[in-house]
DNA sequence: CGCGAACTACGACGCGCGTCATAACCGGGA
DNA sequence: TCCCGGTTATGACGCGCGTCGTAGTTCGCG
């Protein structure tokens, strides 16, 4: 049988650069075959080469693959998912945790459509009001 | 103009967890010796393998070593520079390229206090300004 | 002046990921 | 039925990074 003996299965395994950029593929195309899939990157990969990788991916949980004939691969984790982990991980090691200085990075050197910014202006103002109603839920750190 | 045989120094190359790890021990003690650094990780690592990640780090230009006996070792760029790639590789692979998604998770399920809120407010009113006089797609209706 | 402790140089090993080649397989026409 | 092209399964190689071990070099004390 299969062993599951790891920690989670909810957090997303750390991907490297290249694997992301796997997932970019399946992300755009939906389910797609091997060949779909290669076709679907932005960049000129050997077909094997794809397949390894999405073999991989399919290890670590991230990609699933269709029992069917031609297998189709699907990215089983979402772009926010990823995004989540590696904002965290920047948060805690090179900002101090600090949100600031790292939206201060995407805001400055640019530009924002006027309706981004009307956007942000709502996840701000949503943040105030979270913020007098807080609930003291996650663990302090440290 | 005298030129360094770096490479580019404005362009921190892409760093491993580990790395940044190690970075983040000189952000916090300043310029350090080998010991000094290593006292200063939140991990207990090996003295040489400590040796060995801030001699690669210097190879890579990101720690500078001054030439004293026992030698201190510094780090060549700041939290920011660091935060700005991994942001930049973030935003084009997992968001599109919009700055939006990754705000929201930013200050979605955390905590901001009524400074931050205010800080980031600023930071938005600032690229609105910018965004008016950028001249190149002007856009001035709304 | 001689020694031990600290510092430094160098090399080694393992693992993960990117890259692919080759071999085995299988299903649908001719 | 037999062969072909697409599909799948392995295996391999190189490089980067994390981890140290070992062996020289150097400094500061007795």
């Amino acid at each position: 049988m299969v062993k599951k003996p790891s920690k989670n299965n909810k957090k997303t395994p750390r991907l490297a650069a290249g694997e992301i950029e796997m997932l970019q593929a399946l992300w755009r195309t939906g389910p797609a075959t091997l060949s779909e899939a290669q076709q679907a990157l932005d960049r000129p990969i050997g077909y094997t080469t794809v397949q390894t990788r999405l073999n991989r991916l399919v290890d670590k949980g991230v990609v699933t693959r269709s029992r069917q004939r031609p297998a189709r691969y699907e990215a089983a984790v979402r772009p926010d998912d990823v995004s989540a982990g590696h904002l965290d991980l920047l948060l805690e090691r090179v900002s101090g945790g600090s949100v600031v200085p790292l939206v201060a990075h995407l805001v400055r050197d640019r530009k924002l459509s006027p309706k981004e910014i009307q956007q942000l202006r709502a996840l701000i103002n949503e943040a105030e009001h979270d913020s007098q109603s807080t609930g003291s839920k996650g663990r302090a750190s440290r």
